[in-house]
DNA sequence: AGAGATACCTGGGAGC
DNA sequence: TGCTCCCAGGTATCTC
């Protein structure tokens, strides 16, 4: 389930497979997606070139050589390939993009959450005007404890709502929030406006430091998640809390915990976590 | 307006 | 074995 460390890692991947390549063909097998995948997908890329890779958020953006670009979001079990023709397509592979170097750009996503379009006009370096109410990036300077905290006040929500809403802060989703919140011993469900400035800056910083991390380890594979190359995310091995309700915390021992918060399982350790 | 709930989707696992 | 039910979760959209 694609979060900011698993789109980073798939952008580099991308950035330095696509930059140069030239689009021959397009094939959409199925058009099903979050936004239907339009023929306007092939008329828009064939015989353009790429000319780099972005990441904003979790969204992906290919950029093309007549300033428009191909978006890419991988929702939950979104997957890109980079294979030749000998491997046999997939179940749930919707769409082959043919490069000139001979590989195949394979977009895979069982559920179907995924969103792959091409700019309606050029960006020319830009992000897609929808892009405009994210937050900020959680690796850039911008993200520190004062911007939690300015967030935080005012807000009735629980402290895991503030740090997976992206008008705030992007590409934290469920697992780097219940390792940031356990990482900073804070419980999920303490409401985000009794946060101390203390705890803010904690959380800020333990939020980027396990996003760094699972960027090295190339991010995290739960059960979907690969890189192009089909490699899994080795940061599930460094897990603490996240999937590992009725085992025991590493730190004290006390046996974790889920809640469900905003319909979405919470873990936490109830010993660590205050 | 802000916050929570729901729909979207399919594979996999639990339970009977 | 085979059926049903539920859960996983990012995002858009709905409701209160």
């Amino acid at each position: 389930m694609p979060e900011l460390p698993e789109a980073e890692t798939i952008g580099r991947a991308l950035r330095g497979a696509l930059t140069g390549r030239r689009i021959e063909r397009v094939e959409i097998f199925s058009p099903k997606m979050r936004t239907p995948l339009a023929p306007l997908l092939t008329a828009r890329l064939e015989g353009r070139r790429f000319t780099g890779v972005r990441r904003r958020a979790r969204y992906l953006v290919a950029d093309l050589d007549d300033g428009r670009g191909l978006l890419m979001h991988f929702g939950m079990s979104g997957v890109v390939r980079l294979e030749s023709a000998a491997v046999p397509r997939r179940k749930h592979e919707h769409v082959f993009i043919y490069l000139d170097d001979g590989r195949i750009f394979r977009f895979e996503c069982p559920r179907r959450f995924s969103l792959l379009e091409v700019s309606d006009l050029p960006l020319d370096g830009k992000w897609p005007s929808g892009f405009a109410g994210f937050g900020v990036e959680p690796l850039s300077d911008d993200f520190c404890g004062d911007h939690l905290f300015r967030a935080s006040r005012g807000r009735k929500t629980s402290v895991k709502s503030l740090l997976t809403d992206n008008r705030v802060v992007v590409g934290i989703g469920n697992i780097y929030s219940a390792e940031t919140l356990f990482a900073a011993g804070i419980h999920p469900a303490r409401c985000a406006s009794r946060l101390t400035r203390a705890e803010c800056g904690r959380l800020a910083e333990c939020a980027a430091g396990i996003l760094r991390r699972a960027i090295a380890d190339g991010g995290t594979t739960v059960s979907d998640f690969r890189n192009v190359d089909g490699s899994e995310g080795k940061f599930a091995l460094h897990l603490q809390v996240y999937g590992r309700a009725g085992k025991k915390c590493p730190v004290c021992g006390e046996i974790i915990r889920s809640i469900r918060q905003c319909g979405r399982s919470s873990f936490f350790c109830p010993h660590c976590q205050k």
